[in-house]
DNA sequence: CTAGAATCGGACTGGCGACTCCGGTTACGA
DNA sequence: TCGTAACCGGAGTCGCCAGTCCGATTCTAG
């Protein structure tokens, strides 16, 4: 209901959006959503017309950053979960989270505090998602990795804590960050 | 070197300060740090001129606030460590900081996206609870409640994403809370 | 190669909200 | 009780930034 591209997008077109969004991650992530939306078409090359055709709002263009990066995390986790075993495969992705979440957290902050339901904004890609992470969770578990009691919103918001836990460290102090996961993982029951 | 009063201020100006102070609290954590100042004047019955006579910036009044919620929370720290013993007065504290974080967490993160450093921005109350976190943990690990590997910074920073972890659970569904703050505390070594 | 439809760019607008200003009011020392 | 220094209130100012508009500039079908 969002993505239909019945004509296809003139050539140009279609790679000023993409210009669009990878430039829109880049300077988000690098120096928060507050930056004017001026200087992610500057970032772009584009001029602000331009994004504001592709992306009526700002937070339209939060929105599909944020889809995108859920999208790129459920292919990680299907991609984890044919290479590895159950436990390595949990504790990988639990990582890969962790890692790549401290801009994600920012976005959905923005949003929300857009006035914008989140659930409901990234429904189509939050259920790739989730339904990786609930195959990794049930395969970790019945390998007895995982506390048999955790469902996956636990999982998930333990996920998000963790990499919140990860900002308030300083990124220098690689042990220090290290035992802060190992504290998490341990209490999860993954040794 | 901040909080000097040469001359104790007039009887009026410390009430309106003290009711600004509340009603900024209130206003802020009840509908978010985004919420016009002018409605946190009218919240403490006061014109917007005098909430900016008081506190010079939006900014400064957040992190008024921000400053006496953090003395008060070394208090209680204080206070539990009179009243319990090692490994409850711990756990309790934990519980406190949870519970108390998740409109403190939108206070920083306010006052960090509009460029303050944080750190330094509480530093004088900041000592005082990093000064009680320390105490309690030493006396939990020295119970052996505690692994004794983590130190101040870790501990914090897990406190802080625990609160956060429960930001994205059903505040309805108090087991999965509860499952999802066990996890970290047995991860802690504090089963 | 050409028409003309689709897209581009960036000056401009409108609204919002932090902060100022000053005439009126109030507390408090003598 | 009175004078005055300190304080109050809230209408108005000012800067900022999301979003619009339209002449200029491509793309692509034929």
């Amino acid at each position: 209901m969002s993505t239909d591209q019945a004509r296809p997008l003139r050539a140009d077109a279609a790679r000023n959006r993409a210009r669009l969004l990878d430039a829109a991650e880049e300077v988000f992530t690098a120096r928060g959503t507050g930056v004017r939306t001026e200087e992610v078409a500057k970032a772009a090359g584009v001029g602000v017309g331009t994004l504001f055709r592709h992306f009526p709002t700002k937070e339209a263009l939060l929105q599909a950053v944020l889809v995108r990066r859920m999208e790129r995390l459920g292919q990680e986790a299907e991609r984890l979960r044919g290479e590895l075993g159950p436990g390595e495969a949990f504790l990988a992705f639990f990582a890969l989270v962790v890692d790549a979440s401290p801009s994600k957290n920012e976005f959905a902050d923005a949003l929300a505090a857009a006035g914008v339901d989140v659930r409901e904004a990234t429904q189509e890609a939050g259920k790739v998602v989730l339904q990786a992470v609930a195959e990794l969770l049930a395969d970790a578990q019945r390998a007895g990795r995982v506390r048999p009691d955790l469902g996956v919103p636990e999982v998930t918001a333990l996920m998000v804590g963790a990499s919140r836990a990860l900002e308030h460290l300083d990124p220098q102090d690689g042990p220090a960050r290290r035992r802060a996961v190992e504290v998490v993982l341990a209490g999860l029951g993954a040794g």
